[in-house]
DNA sequence: GCTTTTTGTGCAATTTTTTTGCATTAAAAG
DNA sequence: CTTTTAATGCAAAAAAATTGCACAAAAAGC
């Protein structure tokens, strides 16, 4: 089964319906590589001309309430949006002045102390965001 | 000297002027301990009726700019903004039911990984930004 | 299949946040 | 105290996020 089914498998599985402009949405979730913001979803091949703007806010609202999705700040006026897959935790890299965003591969560092949060405040549903910001070699040159 | 006459001092020998707003601004940000959006700066004590929302706009610009305050996504619509301190650096705990949101003293646990990071990408100026979200123990009552 | 119920969708409009233009004012420099 | 340059207020524009509502499509029941 494709990666597109089975996640329109597990939205259905919590409460949301099989239509076209999910499976468009998860195909361009999937296919793109990192974090876009909503202009960018409905710009996208498989969203543009699919579904409305409003339709893919909505969308991604409640892929984000499920659990499925997650929102980013990244610095940038616009929120960005990107699956949550399972046994896979992405910090990124971003370049302040390109907008350039690519993931990193390391292992993130911070699950300890998430950990001791966990602990001693008695948060519960932690997750956490990492980002690193900078010049990238091409943009530290000029 | 006060920390506020040393902020506006070091304001100034990047270039910024001594203005009312500059030193009302910053009076707020080091009364706040905490990121605030723009709106909160322009309708807190100490900036409301001093100056216009668009000065307060392009004063945290301009000190982003010169590396004095940093700008945050945390996950909510508008951007928030802190000052940089020296020795300081902060991390940040988030409800994400009530939005309350509050600095983490622990060591921050990234600073080895950011240096790999450093020498493999070729990236400048690095920092970064951590935020774990989840619900307070009051959110996860209710 | 067909009908009912419930949820999703498009379109337009609204709200919120961010950003800019421009005439005026204030700070710094000489 | 004049000149130069940067900062400010106000209003308006641009960008992003969000909502209302009539209609369409999916799921559920028969």
């Amino acid at each position: 089964m494709s990666l597109v089914s089975s996640l329109l498998q597990q939205a259905k599985d919590s409460g949301l319906r099989r239509t076209k402009a999910l499976e468009a949405l998860f195909t361009c979730l999937t296919t793109c590589d990192r974090p876009m913001t909503l202009n960018e979803f409905t710009t996208c091949n498989h969203l543009a001309s699919q579904c409305d703007k409003a339709t893919v806010f909505r969308l991604l609202q409640k892929l984000c309430d499920k659990g499925m999705v997650r929102r980013l700040g990244l610095h940038e006026r616009a929120a960005y949006f990107t699956l949550i897959l399972p046994d896979q935790h992405r910090d990124y890299l971003i370049c302040t002045e390109c907008g350039s965003i690519e993931p990193i591969n390391a292992p993130c560092p911070v699950h300890k102390l998430q950990e001791e949060i966990r602990k001693e405040t008695g948060f519960t549903n932690l997750y956490h965001e990492l980002e690193f910001f900078g010049h990238c070699p091409k943009c530290s040159k000029s």
